[in-house]
DNA sequence: ATCAAATTTATGATGCATCATATTTGTTGC
DNA sequence: GCAACAAATATGATGCATCATAAATTTGAT
């Protein structure tokens, strides 16, 4: 799944630092506002610079890291204005996604669809957030993967990194109610139906991301400090 | 409007080369299945390999170049299924942009529409067909711009650099006919009706993109010598 | 003349030296 | 002590040398 960007692309070292960072967003290793320095990684990764300038320059490019000053390399903060716009691309994108999966899933898929769903009803049983949120980002994209589109699976992949290190923070605060929002989206899959399927997704995204939201907006009322 | 990606991006000289590369592709200067070198880039702009490498990898990243093998950087050609499902996506999001445009647009606005649909009669009357598809591509992007989401641009906008070498291959076709289907969206626009945009936004991708899904389905029964 | 092995060439990958400049630290005059 | 200037440091940008290997070309035996 994390590979959903470059399947088929030629693999140089500098995809594999950048799929490295990629990872460390979305698990939240990095934190909004933190800093990168390429030597500072290339000599922790044990390269040159050159691959982990690669990787860098790719994620400024899609905006999942921050340019801020020519030497300034930074984990950018979301923005709620920024977030809405996600939101609304996303509800159309994975609604896109899940009617498309609805009308192709396979009994097997569905099977597959059903045990992320109870591993992530056990991970909060468990209390591993952790584990929890990672498994949400799989439900997702097992939805892309049923509907057959890798070129969607690219373009959710990149606005997921921008949210990964913001859910990261805020998963813990309400994720757990995240998961009932998924039911609805697996009765429709089952169902076959797709406009069903795509409204509850929508109702994920919208309710699922209330906390987050409040989270944002508390931040901005009284601004971290970073 | 070339410029949509990284607006806020500390600029160096790799970006300046991705930007050249891009409106290139866009405009159709460099063809489905051409072959790029880094070197003779690098000589030809007067820089060393470094940016102009830089650039390539982030365009191969995005899919707008292909690697097809580890020396071998090509533009892409289009398949079908890769076509219907950018067609899906640009549905989905063109109409969500359109529908923001239209509860957003003022009337200085909408006369800046009228004047770039005006300018397009005008080129397609003089026969003069690179212009006309710059400005057909421009009427979809001012719809983003006055939609407000800047983060839906920079999507969009690595859409359009996929469909870039396709679309100057084929406008020539039946490209006149496009227009056409921009007068309802701005009939929507005018009357800040929503989902009457996204409706004729749609109708223009389908309907418009007919000439080119047809001359896709050609290519693929009898191969395109490379 | 033909085909295969060997050699040469082409080309992206990688590492690294150097540059320019922003940031930090230190120094000096008041 | 403090402020302003200066030196030092840090850091991304750029260019370039070298490497590995794929592609092209040459060579030579049959």
């Amino acid at each position: 799944m994390t590979d959903a960007l470059d399947t088929l692309e030629h693999d140089n070292l500098g995809s594999t630092v950048y799929h490295l960072l990629c990872n460390a967003l979305i698990q939240g290793k990095l934190k909004p506002g933190e800093r990168l320095k390429i030597r500072e990684l290339a000599a922790r990764l044990g390269t040159s610079v050159t691959p982990v300038r690669d990787a860098i320059l790719r994620l400024v490019q899609e905006q999942a890291l921050a340019m801020k000053s020519a030497r300034d390399i930074r984990v950018p903060h979301m923005t709620v204005e920024r977030y809405l716009e996600i939101r609304a691309i996303r509800i159309k994108l994975e609604g896109l996604a899940a009617e498309m999966a609805a009308q192709n899933a396979d009994a097997e898929q569905i099977v597959q669809l059903e045990e992320l769903v109870r591993q992530n009803e056990q991970a909060i049983a468990d209390g591993d957030t952790a584990r929890g949120c990672d498994l949400n980002q799989r439900f997702h994209f097992a939805l892309v993967d049923i509907a057959g589109m890798p070129f969607l699976q690219g373009i959710l992949y990149r606005i997921w990194l921008q949210m990964g290190p913001l859910i990261a923070d805020v998963y813990g605060d309400g994720g757990d109610d995240m998961l009932d929002f998924h039911y609805p989206v697996l009765a429709a899959i089952r169902a076959h139906d797709g406009p069903a399927a795509a409204r509850a997704i929508s109702d994920d995204i919208l309710c699922g991301g209330q906390v987050i939201l409040q989270h944002l907006q508390a931040a901005t009322v009284a601004p971290p400090a970073v």
